[in-house]
DNA sequence: TGTAATTATGATCATGTTTTCATATTTTTA
DNA sequence: TAAAAATATGAAAACATGATCATAATTACA
């Protein structure tokens, strides 16, 4: 994030930084998505129905999770074939993930 | 929070863990929220009228957030005369913020 | 081409969250 | 003790999210 010169600016700045990792939190801060990016951590590419047998999940919904962390940003996605292999896009959100396991284990 | 996939297969543990790490997730991904832990971290002690002028926000609204942080665990409170002051109850929640705000850069 | 496999989508229902408003409670002080 | 200051609370409205179901779309392959 760019450094911003008026007072203006400034809180602006930190207001939509706020907004921006408060979007991010909200986009994983739910169990089924932090398990499929656990999941995409140590296997950096599968496909739906690989998640959903991992995660002994149904189809259709955890679907829905991955459209919505694809649509967000978090996820990418690439056909092989008739499977959709899905990947973390940024690393660092298994940064964030990594940190969680870290900092929260005494809360 | 409604009952989740009960992952047959997969370790109890790991289940558990990942609801929990949502679950802080969950509390701390509100903008204002956020912006009431940020403002902690610098003034560890802070009445509830001062986090409103600070951050330009509502009395009512305020107190409910900071209710909902103080019952998840993340605020104590304590009365001083007629103001009542919270502060971060687990210093690893800052930590959270902390590492977002690193991890969260570049995306 | 027709069928199976895989994934996506949209509608719906239920639930949960955020905001707002009015008012209550607690404490201090004149 | 009454008024003021500071905070909390509950209900209602507005809005967002999650789960489920049925079905559509895409691809591969017999």
């Amino acid at each position: 994030m760019k450094d911003i010169q008026t007072t203006e600016g400034v809180k602006e700045s930190q207001a939509e930084k706020l907004e921006r990792i408060a979007f991010i939190l909200k986009t994983v801060a739910h169990p089924m998505r932090l398990g499929i990016i656990h999941l995409l951590e140590q296997f950096p590419r599968l496909s739906v129905s690989e998640i959903c047998e991992k995660l002994n999940s149904e189809q259709s919904l955890t679907s829905h999770h991955l459209q919505n962390m694809r649509i967000k940003g978090i996820l990418s996605v690439k056909r092989e074939g008739r499977s959709m292999l899905y990947s973390l896009k940024e690393r660092d959100v298994s940064l964030i993930i990594e940190c969680l396991e870290n900092c929260s284990c005494n809360m």
